[in-house]
DNA sequence: AAACTGCGTCAAGAGTCTTGACGAACTTTC
DNA sequence: GAAAGTTCGTCAAGACTCTTGACGCAGTTT
């Protein structure tokens, strides 16, 4: 249960380093005085320690103007260094790959990604997605030892425990890679896969429309569907981690055959496929998708009328999971999410119609992060890597811990 | 994030208290030596502590014999006092009440409860309980500074937060009575409050069928349906504490009307009432839902088709759930499920054919506990205690640290 | 300008842990 | 049955870290 040792004198100190870290990580600029109220230590160790610190490296002195809340002097305000450590994000899509690199405080450092052609496969891929990684390190002068580690998201469920991309559609390119492997590999860091919904959910949790919600459903609607669950603040997968796979769960019993074996799946009605079938014989066979919801959401009462059909059969699935989960908020993202109230109105309705009175206070909202990207300009992978690099902050058991080990390395180096 | 302090050198001798006994509680009678290999410190710094706890009356001398595992001289065994601190749990259903006391570890320490008329109210059960328990309490020795919590069961959900009882069906006893407020006040304890079933849930988590297993959905089949969702470990509530809700999720779309407002909810197919309504064409009217239940585990074809029934509805519910949770296994309890495999094995079969391949291995399993209850003996509430019990351990976030304030106070006193 | 408040540092002192040594207890070997 | 080998628990001396109280300094208020 209490893994770490803790023990000795000197494990005093390190347990000290790194609880005046971890206040600097999260609390942002402080100076020795504040540091040592909020540790409890006297201000003359938190100088020893600090002092320590700077001349590792891991603290700087911040340049923001001192807090002068108080009457008497005021102290030099210090931050954890942000060149000291990074996590990393990187995100695979069928057209691209996104590389993120954040600090522990969980700002951008540097963000860059490249179009794919669909038919690349996970060795180009992959090998693509590290050469970016390396560039970005070597333009903000970082080693990979200051990596505390990379999420990466790919398409299709992970097998956890062995790490293999399961086949959810058969003939995709990840299909059988053992992608952990090969990503730890070509990285040399240690890595989390994760598929590219979940971390869009965790961006979102993060930065976007789930800031500060315990419990979040992030449903992605896009050529797939999928979901991210966060519960009581963190990521859930599942036994094999295949948690949160609603693409097919059947929405009628007795509906048409899904090649997954069962019938009525949910993405039959509700993909991007079906979607664009739905909408075919409105607009005619000349206009791409992205057209077609522009008009949608200008105004025709067609588009609308498919839309809210999408958005009914949804929104029964959403009762359902309100009934067993209860969150707090559904934060629906995904490319067909733009469309925004088209889809959310009646997702609501079902949920208010479906879902025991207890349940039905949850939010439904649309994803805040990406709405910035062109539609089909490639650049939808950016979101998920993001959430590569949240996954990583967040699940670093003591982000401090981690810090004071890396440059302990660094310092070496 | 980091809220212990946890700086100067007296907590450092704190952090060290604690750390032997958390290694106390949950590995079991250690000698001094073990203690500090296991701790990373040396003999000499665990001898000072430790004859410092015995003195504090928090350790004592285990009277087990020796383990001789190594060559030289045995050491004395230590273990934590159970009589220094214990956890309690009590569980209220329609016809009784039960409580539990247990030591830090898991072992049960006393044991009562009693048969109460179905018409009794909130006020005069939780007199009867907090009677029970400070009768315990007084057999034991036990004052109550040295019970580190409550945790209490009550039929319906709990809204978290206010700590009221909805109301699941109006005209319940708990409704609208904010249930922690009122047994904090009448048994002098921090009080956790939780549905019934949750309770179960959490016990064959920890003592029963779903020992060792992180990820289990707990199936409570009784004359309501309720579910215990244990994820990553821990027990989830959902945002306003109504997750596992699964009576009314809808099972039919344009099924009968519920008093919840929707149609054809599960309960209405596979709760008591139900099953006992498909029961009595087969039996007629003399028998007792307990005596058609035995001639059916008996042989009786007619009953085993109509609980087949319920096990199909259940399993297509369960389904679902799978593809959305990806448990690991599923413990099936309540009244009904001592019927074994005629309710198991339908389950099995709905599953295999409507959740997705990744998520079907999960194990559908009897639970283990309260097999020895005796049907319609008001025991039943028992299981629940013990889930009170073993919600108090799983939940204090350190026990040791709790160990140590209470003895603090115990000492003074 | 003077008084006040709070910051950062220094030297002395107090508290906790470790090291190395010892006798005691148990196991194995002769 | 005695001797050798191993491990346990304890003691005294020494090492390390934190705190206390004092000081100079940098701001704010009067």
């Amino acid at each position: 249960m209490s893994q770490k040792a803790g023990g000795s004198l000197r494990s005093l100190r390190r347990t000290n380093q790194e609880q005046l870290l971890a206040l600097l990580i999260d609390q942002g600029p402080l100076h020795r005085a504040a540091l040592a109220r909020l540790a409890g230590v006297s201000r003359t160790t938190v100088s020893t320690i600090v002092n320590e610190l700077l001349e590792r490296g891991l603290v700087a002195k911040a340049e923001g103007k001192p807090i002068a809340d108080l009457d008497g002097r005021a102290g030099d305000l210090l931050s954890v260094n942000p060149r000291a450590a990074v996590v990393a994000g990187m995100n695979h899509t069928f057209d691209g790959v996104w590389v993120h690199l954040g600090d522990l405080s969980a700002r951008e450092v540097a963000s860059a990604g490249t179009a794919l052609d669909p038919d690349t496969g996970p060795a180009e891929r992959i090998a693509a997605g590290a050469s970016i990684l390396r560039r970005l390190l070597d333009e903000e002068g970082l080693g990979l030892g200051q990596v505390l580690g990379a999420g990466v998201g790919v398409p299709g469920p992970i097998h956890r425990g062995t790490g293999v991309v399961g086949v959810s559609l058969p003939g995709q390119p990840w299909s059988h890679v053992n992608a952990a492997d090969e990503f730890e590999r070509a990285l040399g860091l240690p890595v989390t896969v994760e598929n590219n919904t979940r971390l869009e959910g965790v961006a979102e949790a993060r930065w976007g429309a789930g800031r500060s919600v315990a419990n979040l459903l992030y449903f992605g609607l896009s050529s797939g569907i999928g979901s991210g669950l966060i519960l009581d603040g963190r990521l859930y997968r599942g036994a094999v981690g295949a948690a949160g796979e609603l693409g097919h769960v059947s929405v009628s019993v007795n509906g048409p055959a899904c090649r997954c074996g069962n019938r009525g799946c949910l993405v039959l009605r509700a993909g991007i496929p079906a979607v664009l079938a739905a909408l075919r014989p409105v607009f005619g066979d000349a206009m791409t998708l992205d057209e077609m919801l522009d008009r949608t959401v200008a105004g025709d009462r067609a588009g609308e009328r498919v839309l809210a059909d999408v958005g009914a059969v949804v929104g029964q699935v959403l009762a359902n999971l309100c009934n067993l989960l209860n969150p707090q908020r559904i934060v629906v993202g995904g490319e067909l999410s733009r469309v925004g109230e088209l889809l959310l109105t009646p997702m609501r309705t079902a949920i208010r119609r479906y879902a025991l009175a207890l349940v039905r206070e949850v939010d439904v909202v649309q994803a805040e992060l990406g709405r910035d990207v062109p539609p089909g300009s490639g650049l939808g992978a950016r979101i998920g890597a993001l959430g590569g690099a949240a996954l990583v902050l967040s699940e670093t058991p003591d982000l401090a811990a981690a810090l004071n080990r890396v440059a302990a390395k660094g310092a070496t180096a």
